[in-house]
RNA sequence: GGGGAGUUGGCAGAGCGGUCAAAUGCGGUGGACUGUAAAUCCACUGGGGCAACCCACCUAGGUUCGAAUCCUAGACUCCCCA
């Protein structure tokens, strides 16, 4: 990167290690240094929580807010309707529109800790907020989306699109490739995505739109149509696709997705996540999860055998903190060192209360493995028994019959599937 | 509208009447080595059940002593022609 940004918000995207590409840097820096910016991210809502994978778009949208722009997150209550293709060898399920209701609340939950939206009066302002002050704003696409008349969409928006061009996409070139069906549905997302640009422009002056590089393609379309329609010139920028230094996708887990909502990942579990970060990440991710100066993030990434622990630790409770608070975090790294350095228990760890008619006459001990979370089904919990990867209270289990009682269950027991998955069981 | 190909475990992809829960690769889990790392090596890896045992190769029927494999109908996908 040659480019020297003036802008505070280019300047760190480019430190920090979040950008990818962007459709023009001089205009776009000339435009941060001038004034407030609005710039806009679209979420869809195919789950209740987003993941860590979404982190990295977060984590812009707060600095671009730190260094005084204007943040807008759209939840995509309509394109969701849709479903984004880009990159997808296959369809997604359609979303009935409650279920999308019910994602876009969990959804907007945790913005709410990343992001500053004012005063609940604020929250919902129209244009009058824009350009006045940072505050973010929170949108959902369906305001614009769901009214819309076919036709005059056509006319209006449709013969803007060439369908030669749209085929000739990278997003879904693969899918066509492969000879996977693309719906006439689906194909449609590009086009309503980049809507939502042309609408963010003229109703709040939106200029950027943000997004993972697999969005390069429906922004460059958004930016497009709105120089077609409102002869106005906005900008994309890009973050890179980011995978582990092992070629692994981000945000997986042993428990599947990592989710950002504390009542889908606990605290703790999401603190075990960044601990057990692979030491070539370590610096990449401080620059880009937490708000730890540059020269900090490389300190920490240069040190060398064991001693990148410390830095994993720092890394968790500085990312926990932001997500979960400052206590969680603390409790999350108190509980590991309690289990991991000690050996011992401790409060965070995942936890399983069972009342005394769920153990009845007695409850087996692949039921409480299944049902603590460290083995997917009865099988996996047997096949974790039987290649002694499964003990309870430090003990290798090597009946896989074994019946537990309450009275067993009178003090709370620790059950561990290997050396780093362990959960706690008491009575209610 | 007509013709052809296909649908197999988390994914990719073999199998084409019994020895098939089903090759192989990826992914995942456990173990060894370590630093709660990576790389490497070993093992395991469809589901339910404490177990006996049961369910399972798109769906529903059928033929067979016996079917993922054959037949019929249906659903979905891909290709070619109009």
């Amino acid at each position: 990167m040659t480019y020297h940004p003036k802008s505070d918000f280019m300047r760190v995207m480019i430190e920090r290690g979040f950008l990818a590409d962007c459709t023009d840097y001089q205009s776009l820096d000339e435009a941060l240094v001038e004034g407030v910016v609005p710039a806009y991210i679209g979420f869809d809502a195919t789950a209740k929580s987003l993941h860590v994978g979404s982190l990295i778009q977060i984590m812009m949208l707060r600095w671009l807010q730190k260094t005084g722009h204007q943040p807008i997150t759209l939840m995509g209550g309509g394109t969701t309707k849709v479903g984004d293709p880009s990159f997808r060898a296959d369809e997604r399920p359609l979303l009935t529109p409650e279920a999308i209701d019910a994602n876009i609340d969990g959804i907007k939950q945790v913005f709410a800790k990343y992001l500053d939206y004012g005063d609940e009066t604020n929250r919902s302002s129209s244009s009058e907020a824009v350009g006045q002050n940072n505050k973010a704003l929170m949108l959902n696409n369906a305001e614009w989306l769901d009214g819309l008349n076919y036709l005059d969409f056509l006319r209006d928006i449709g013969r803007h699109f060439s369908v030669n061009r749209m085929l000739s996409f990278e997003s879904v070139k693969s899918r066509l490739d492969r000879e996977q069906s693309l719906s006439f549905l689906e194909f449609n997302y590009m086009i309503l995505q980049a809507y939502d640009f042309l609408e963010l422009n003229r109703r709040y002056g939106c200029l950027l739109q943000m997004g993972g590089s697999d969005q390069w393609g429906n922004i460059v379309n958004g930016i497009d149509l709105t120089r077609r329609v409102l002869d106005h010139e906005i900008y994309g920028l890009t973050s890179p696709l980011l995978t582990t230094s092992d070629g692994k996708k981000m945000g997986k887990s042993q428990n599947g997705a990592v989710w950002l909502n504390g009542d889908m990942c606990a605290p703790y579990e999401f603190w075990q996540f960044w601990r057990n970060t692979t030491d070539a990440d370590v610096g990449r991710f401080l620059k880009l999860y937490t708000e730890l100066p540059i020269e900090e993030c490389e300190r920490l990434a240069a040190l060398e055998g064991s001693e990148v622990n410390d830095a994993k630790i720092v890394l968790a409770n500085e990312v926990t903190t932001l997500c979960h608070g400052a206590e969680a975090a603390a409790a999350a790294e108190a509980t590991a060192r309690e289990v991991f350095e000690k050996g011992g228990v401790g409060d965070d760890l995942p936890t399983l209360e069972l009342t005394a008619d769920e153990i009845g006459d007695g409850i087996s001990i692949v039921q409480l493995i299944v049902r603590s979370g460290l083995a997917k089904s009865g099988k996996e919990a047997k096949r974790l028994i039987a290649e002694n990867g499964a003990k309870m209270d430090d003990a290798p289990l090597s009946e896989a019959g074994l019946v537990l009682d309450a009275a067993a269950l009178s003090t709370p027991i620790k059950l561990s599937a290997g050396k780093k998955r362990h959960a706690l069981v008491k009575l209610a």
